[in-house]
DNA sequence: CTCAAACTCCGAACGCCGTTCGGTGATAGT
DNA sequence: ACTATCACCGAACGGCGTTCGGAGTTTGAG
């Protein structure tokens, strides 16, 4: 098959495309709907980790054979697909939180990490190749009415949505212990360092030293906020600048 | 093996501990090294993807049993460390660039985003219960050597930089085709973009669509400066915020 | 010089995985 | 009543990481 075809395929899945689903209506009817195989793999996903999704895994939890799930789903990569758009939304979508652009970028950034803290197997299903289900564009158009009034072009508001997702999902990357369940005990990170005290001759990193000496941790805090505040200052920036320009050519 | 064992151990391999090492001196001497194999390892990620690289394959390119890897590497995992490792230094190190801490920091950020899309692979790799290597804890040290002479406290430097690393590799993330081989033809984003086009009723997105209508094509672009100058504004704002507040204290 | 300890190497196997094939049996339109 | 159509799924294929145990090689001790 094409990677063409692929695309058209997968796209149909997300969007519910009748054409690729079959036409007659002889036969037995279907024990199970796409949306509880999801359902079911996203459960054993938050359970046990992403490891723990397999076909097979999936099958089982539902009560089928394996090779049954293949009569709904072309394979495992359209599982993923459809699991991560399912967990797009958040409760609430960034344009509705109170407030300027600002304080609503900032509401949805905040709960949008909590849940990325709280599910970081998702963070291992993106991907460019990966097609976008209705989920995801309509967080994308929300994310473009928060910047509706900012006077920024169209281009820049698609560039700074691109830039806080981006921050989000490589923070919760470095920072997750991606491949584990959530209830496994948090990782020991302090046991790391102690562990790195013990080998590394950190004299070799002066600056590094002096950070640690100084009471500071290499990603040991939550500088999630940090970094949010100062792109979100830099966009405030730029807004000011296209808001003065404005004001220039009004006069 | 407990989780604290597995750490000290893996730290040991990073760090070349000789208590991981065999004591005696009898037998027949080693065919190879760890660093051969790291090496080939590297070479079959760059040429065809993550995914290929598997530990019958790399023996196979190796010229040895896959059995025989064991006795070099506890297993998977610690190939994948010191892969991570052997490739967290670009040729330049942050603080080594001209001009003052912004000037060091785009041109790092920008060599490093250019070998974030040569080499996709290595974005697989990361994670907190990944252990650093020298390599890294050397890209961390001249990171916060950057910082040297902005005021910044400790915490806030270590902060920036996981922040403006968070963003690098995140933005790798959201647009790459991470599986996929170096070589082969790159994601088809106007198909893909078009084929959306002909499924999704776009009214429903009203944003997206006047975006689109603009001519901005999300995901398509390269958005990486523009985030990154909006970080380094940010991080910018809060340098004069402190060099002011020093300013009054001298006064 | 002898020989056993210590070590490397690795074929074969185990239990996973995603996926495919072909048969079975239920359903529904003719 | 019959048959086309479909859902279901046991069994198998070729991949994976890893382990086990035996064969072969080197070295140091006696």
């Amino acid at each position: 098959m094409s990677a063409k075809e692929n695309q058209r395929r997968i796209l149909g899945l997300l969007w519910d495309d009748p054409a690729t689903r079959p036409s007659g209506t002889r036969g037995p009817g279907r024990g199970l709907t796409r949306e509880q195989i999801v359902t079911a793999a996203i459960e054993v996903a938050e359970a046990e980790g992403l490891p723990a999704v397999s076909m097979r895994r999936v099958a089982a939890e539902l009560g089928v054979g394996t090779a049954s799930l293949y009569t709904y789903l072309r394979g495992k990569a359209e599982l993923e697909a459809l699991m991560l758009d399912a967990v797009a939304l958040g409760d609430t979508l960034p344009h509705e939180w109170p407030g300027d652009w600002r304080a609503k970028l900032e509401a949805w950034a905040m709960d949008d990490w909590a849940a990325i803290r709280r599910h970081p197997w998702t963070l291992r299903l993106h991907g460019a190749d990966r097609l976008p289900g209705p989920n995801q564009l309509r967080w994308l158009d929300s994310m473009l009415r928060v910047f509706e009034d900012t006077g920024l072009t169209e281009p820049e508001k698609l560039a700074a949505v691109e830039a806080l997702d981006a921050y989000s999902r490589g923070l919760g990357l470095l920072l997750a212990e991606v491949e584990a369940p959530a209830d496994a005990e948090p990782y020991d990170v302090a046991g790391r360092n102690e562990g790195l005290r013990e080998l590394v001759d950190f004299s070799r990193y002066p600056a590094l030293l002096a950070a640690i000496r100084a009471g500071a941790s290499p990603y040991a805090g939550d500088p999630f906020p940090f970094g949010l505040h100062r792109l979100l200052d830099g966009i405030e920036a730029l807004i000011a600048r296209r808001t003065a320009e404005r004001g220039d050519r009004a006069e």
